[in-house]
DNA sequence: TTAAAATTTTAGATTTGACTAAAAAAAAAT
DNA sequence: ATTTTTTTTTAGTCAAATCTAAAATTTTAA
């Protein structure tokens, strides 16, 4: 069956979101997809009449197995379209989100088929993300949070936790990306700061609010 | 300035029309998009607004100088998809369009340039109609009509009139695509019929319709 | 040159996805 | 255990793109 992309953009953000906690709420989709709950409760309406979505009214919703396998299909191709931009196309890994966010919307199973095998059947995007199989199968990724990492042990970053602009830009100015490699040297109590150092440069410190958005394997 | 897929749909087909005549009809391009008069007058009259369409309400219309430049970028993106699937991705040539009627209203100037060089600024697509450049510039075809070519004149097939399944279906059980290479043996009076032959193989004759939907360049 | 036929446009309805404002329900706080 | 606050839903609009049915205009033909 074929979904239109509103569809579509509501069941990818209710599977990121289901990450956090399994059950979703009105509130939460409605900032994540910067619409308003009514908008929102409309969708939701449509969603359970297509037995994507297990939903009573007024108690949260997450999606059902079937809503799962779509957004697995659809994460799958948004990660398959950002490899190829980065990888054939030349772009750079922080500016293919957005239009990868169009082409995900392009529907034919048989073009998947035959990008992937392109691509050489690619398990990770240029994001670090673990791209689903035909199947929705996934590797496990093994990465844990910066944040979580212990002091002195020397790790690699492998994903970012939102491609949002503002934080592409200051991983950018920071110099950090994919495969940069890194260890912490020392963590602070009063703020959560972290100071970090990134081969044999000087040491310099990062927030833990940017340090919670940085997924690193050790090494 | 960005335009809805409907928007260009219609865009698209306005031009492909005004090429048989200059001035087009609404019942025309009805028929062309499968759609009824009504909504075309309605979309005619947004078009008009944009400043894309010189139209007076019961005399027909054409494209305006702007809206030939939009129309242009379409054709672009929409040959250098087909080019893309089937030269990189091994689609067959008669199984890209609806792909691409898709892939063609994907809006990113920066990807279209990106892809066009990555394909090495092909100059015509797998049908053998010339794709514009940047500017909107494209190739001289110097292809003529099949029926029109003289008997025992070597020529190779370098483009179809149109891309319904029926006729690219015709087409593959006849073994004809684009570069075969054929000649006219006899032209028949009564059904405007043609007898060609295909290499050294015996000849065989196909209707004045299979003709007329073939263009050839000389050789 | 006027009547019939064909084409095109208008008027009004429908669907999808959004919105605002107000009502209903649940959660938090006194 | 109420009241207050927050969250969620309903009700009613709106815009885009379509449709049907009917009216207006143009073209064709008697």
């Amino acid at each position: 069956m074929n979904f239109t992309s509103s569809e579509e953009n509501y069941i990818k953000a209710i599977y990121h979101l289901q990450h956090a906690s399994a059950l979703v709420t009105t509130n939460e989709l409605a900032a994540q997809l910067k619409t308003k709950p009514a908008s929102v409760t409309d969708m939701l309406k449509k969603l359970k009449n297509k037995d994507l979505l297990l939903y009573e009214k007024y108690q949260g919703f997450q999606l059902s197995s079937k809503g799962k396998k779509v957004a697995l299909g659809i994460i799958r191709k948004h990660r398959l379209w950002e490899y190829f931009l980065v990888n054939n196309l030349q772009f750079g890994w922080d500016e293919v989100h957005e239009i990868a966010e169009d082409l995900e919307h392009i529907n034919s199973k048989l073009l998947i088929e035959k990008l992937d095998a392109y691509l050489s059947f690619p398990k990770f995007d240029p994001h670090g993300d673990p791209i689903p199989d035909v199947n929705g199968k996934m590797e496990p990724t093994k990465q844990i949070n910066l944040i979580d990492l212990e002091k002195n042990q020397p790790a690699e970053v492998s994903a970012v936790g939102s491609q949002s602009s503002e934080l592409l830009e200051l991983l950018s100015h920071k110099n950090i990306g994919i495969g940069t490699r890194l260890q912490i040297v020392k963590k602070f109590i009063f703020d959560h700061s972290i100071e970090i150092k990134i081969a044999d440069s000087t040491p310099f410190s990062i927030s833990q609010q940017l340090a919670q958005s940085l997924f690193v394997k050790l090494l």
